[in-house]
DNA sequence: CCCAACTCTCACGTAAACGGCAAGGTTGGG
DNA sequence: CCCAACCTTGCCGTTTACGTGAGAGTTGGG
């Protein structure tokens, strides 16, 4: 039940070691991705097995890259992607609704986070790149050095 | 005592308050990344008080870069700047030495170093920028509705 | 229908990265 | 020399991000 995006995308449902495996986490992981509202799988099955299906996969790809090339905490992330709740209610809102004034507002919403997200990556590369220049400059110390020293006692430096 | 550079860069001396406060770190934290062989003060008082250098904020900083900016863990960290008593060790050898061919090692030693924090920092940069690439890509995709409601809508869009 | 393999929900354990306190020692201006 | 403010080394507490069972239920191939 609960089928997310109702009759659309069966697409096909995997349970949860297999999406672990694919993404490279535990299933212990994920669930507790879920616990602190990060995702929520597409269905459950009748024995409440949780179900999941290609965008979740996507979804906790792109958590994982967010935790782990990014650096940001569980917290923040949770905060980047909002509350899977929250993004439950923005999406039923824009199927629900009819009013284009509505759907523009929900878009507009999306777009905005899009660019959030995009700005505070964009950022930590810009800190990234200045240590690449921090160290390069050090490293470009150590090579003219080494330059002395060969130039210096030229003999058997190879 | 053990003044680290002998009779060169007396500079100024400052304590452990001082130095936390000029890189927004904790002494806590300091003590803690000492105790981690994460960097050793530059001289410590009669009273053993931990006595910092300029070259120990410059480090200090350093660290705390690749742990807010870059998301490196301190183990990690540790690694890429390599143990502080390793680098003493290196350090104290090239002094002690006048064999060129031995000054050598340890420059081309700290060369590689650097190369790999370079190298480290370089490919964290490429996965963000990967991340940037996805995010744009759906930023688009949204764009793109938001068009498409606005011009067959074709009314209050404001 | 049976059973091995998988899953569920607690619930406790752990490593990392500190915070905070205790009991005592150090500094330095007045 | 006095004392407030700082420092020292322990050591226990806390949060984050899971690991690791326990005990019970579910799935699906044979």
């Amino acid at each position: 039940m609960t089928t997310k995006e109702g009759p659309v995308a069966a697409g096909r449902l995997m349970r949860i070691h297999e999406v672990a495996a694919e993404v490279r986490l535990t299933p212990r992981s994920v669930r507790y991705y879920e616990e602190l509202g990060l995702l929520k799988p597409a269905a459950r099955s009748d024995g409440d097995y949780r179900l999941y299906d290609e965008t979740d996969v996507e979804r906790l790809r792109f958590i994982k890259a967010l935790r782990d090339d990014a650096g940001f905490s569980l917290a923040e992330i949770a905060q980047l992607l909002e509350d899977e709740a929250a993004r439950e209610r923005g999406h039923a809102a824009y199927h629900a609704t009819t009013d284009p004034v509505e759907r523009m507002r929900i878009l507009h919403d999306r777009l905005g986070r899009f660019d959030h997200q995009i700005e505070m990556l964009r950022t930590k590369i810009e800190r990234l790149q200045a240590m690449v220049d921090e160290t390069e400059g050090r490293r470009t110390g150590t090579a003219a050095r080494i330059n002395e020293l060969e130039s210096s006692g030229a003999e058997s430096a190879r």
